[in-house]
DNA sequence: CGCTTACTTGACATTCTTCAACCGCAGTGG
DNA sequence: CCACTGCGGTTGAAGAATGTCAAGTAAGCG
């Protein structure tokens, strides 16, 4: 039985056999997107220590700073962001736990955008030399990173199709149904429900819309039967329904594990 | 004098000596991002070799595929785009003169956007293989491609802020101001003025507009005498005025080459 | 010359924003 | 315990920005 080797198993490998998979959201993350050794998990659990808390609304990285270290979200909610002079603002992609601010943004003069929290989070602080140390050392974890990094392109480009043609509502319904994914993916998520503890005019700044207007987005969906909230909760009621009315085509969240065209570079 | 020892150099250095840069959009834009030796330059030149011409409004790529090569925009433009069902569509990005449409994208299941011409092009085919030779032997030119690939990121960024939150005449003339500035550097652009053959029906799929309302706003902008168009030209009356319209802020095209944090990886 | 494509214009409809007020809840300090 | 405060959500009314439809014009091309 497995309980008669579990003491001489360091804690990872333990969580791993006896559920499957890490309680560490990098991990899960990362699983989904190249098989990853023990050796791989441990340096992955090494990189989230450390992690500590943030208040909802903070800034961590302000636009025009040159950070020397990335952020790893393992709890809530954060976001990059812009500003304009006039105060309003865009929010260009969501970091749900398990994702990775990486700091590659400094071969910019200096960075363009901004990293705030949404939610309270729990934020692990990785500095650039024990990231590129992980990913020379574990080509696994490299590959994984690559992987990531090109589903979060395919996030912005559907992102840049949200804003530039989609409704209101099929903003709002697209957008829900890619965090139900994502979240699932990194086991946030209970059937199809999630913690979202984000504010109709942060949802606004999201989805180019004003707080007043996501408001009754929100009130059509929830008439519909599409939607509950609550609790900082979302519940999503009826998952095909609101795909089909975002026109919402999962695919690009699921990168194709098996053909791998490109493991040099 | 630089005549009499002309005949010993080979083509791409004598026109480099000569005029101080290439003729070889690709390598005028990789040297405004990394230091190239000759030997870089010389392989630049042949991934540009053997481009083809390809007619205004045709695909390269087409959603769903799975492209084993990258194309290189030599002479026109081009631009990756998505449809949706109801045959609305959004432009991603737009391929100038010197930009490369990697193919990264392989990792995902299938390709989820196209690649197309706006106006007749000149595009060379480069094979995967050709690509990561030279990248494997040219650090020089692998360190240029990580910065496109990050300056290319911070203009889809801009592109974000673009839709969703500026003006329709905002909009437009932020795209104007990045595409004279990105034309500039690759030597397609006179004084303030470029080739523009792009319609106004493209123009309304890049920024999220209908045809009407572009040419609206382009008479306003005309009206304004920030901007003259005619003979598949632009030209930029009163770049001053147009930037201060845009909020544009030129530092996200141009990466600070001095420093440079990130050589590994 | 006739065809096609792109551009232009006007009238009208819709979507979304703005402004202003109000509600309700949670935290805070007296 | 209660009043106060602040933030987030909700509502209504009015207006601005943008889309749609339909028709007409101009320019390039075989």
């Amino acid at each position: 039985m497995l309980s008669m080797t579990g003491f001489a198993m360091n804690a990872p490998l333990r969580r791993s056999l006896l559920n499957g998979h890490s309680s560490n959201p990098l991990v899960r993350k990362l699983e989904g997107l190249a098989p990853l050794s023990e050796a791989d998990r441990s340096i992955l659990d090494q990189l989230a220590a450390g992690a500590r808390l943030a208040d909802p609304h903070v800034d961590l990285i302000r636009e025009g700073s040159a950070p020397d270290a990335a952020f790893l979200v393992l709890k809530g909610i954060a976001c990059r962001y812009k500003h304009r002079q006039d105060g309003k603002r865009q929010i260009l992609s969501y970091l749900l736990p398990g994702d990775l601010c990486d700091p590659d943004i400094a071969h910019l003069s200096r960075i363009d955008h901004a990293l705030g929290t949404l939610s309270a989070c729990s934020v692990a602080r990785i500095p650039r030399e024990a990231l590129l140390f992980a990913v020379e050392r574990h080509p696994n974890v490299a590959q994984a990173f690559r992987r990531a990094k090109i589903v979060e392109e395919a996030v912005t480009r559907e992102w840049l199709v949200n804003l530039g043609c989609r409704s209101a509502i099929e903003r709002i319904a697209h957008l829900f149904c890619e965090l139900l994914l994502r979240l699932q993916a990194v086991g946030f998520a209970e059937n199809d429900s999630f913690e979202f503890p984000v504010t109709q005019v942060e949802l606004g700044d999201t989805t180019g819309l004003s707080n007043v207007h996501v408001n009754r987005t929100l009130q059509e969906l929830r008439r519909q039967g599409l939607i509950a909230t609550g609790q900082r909760r979302l519940i999503i009621l009826d998952l095909p329904r609101l795909r089909a009315l975002a026109e919402f085509q999962a695919g690009y969240l699921q990168p194709a594990v098996g053909t791998d065209l490109c493991t040099a570079h």
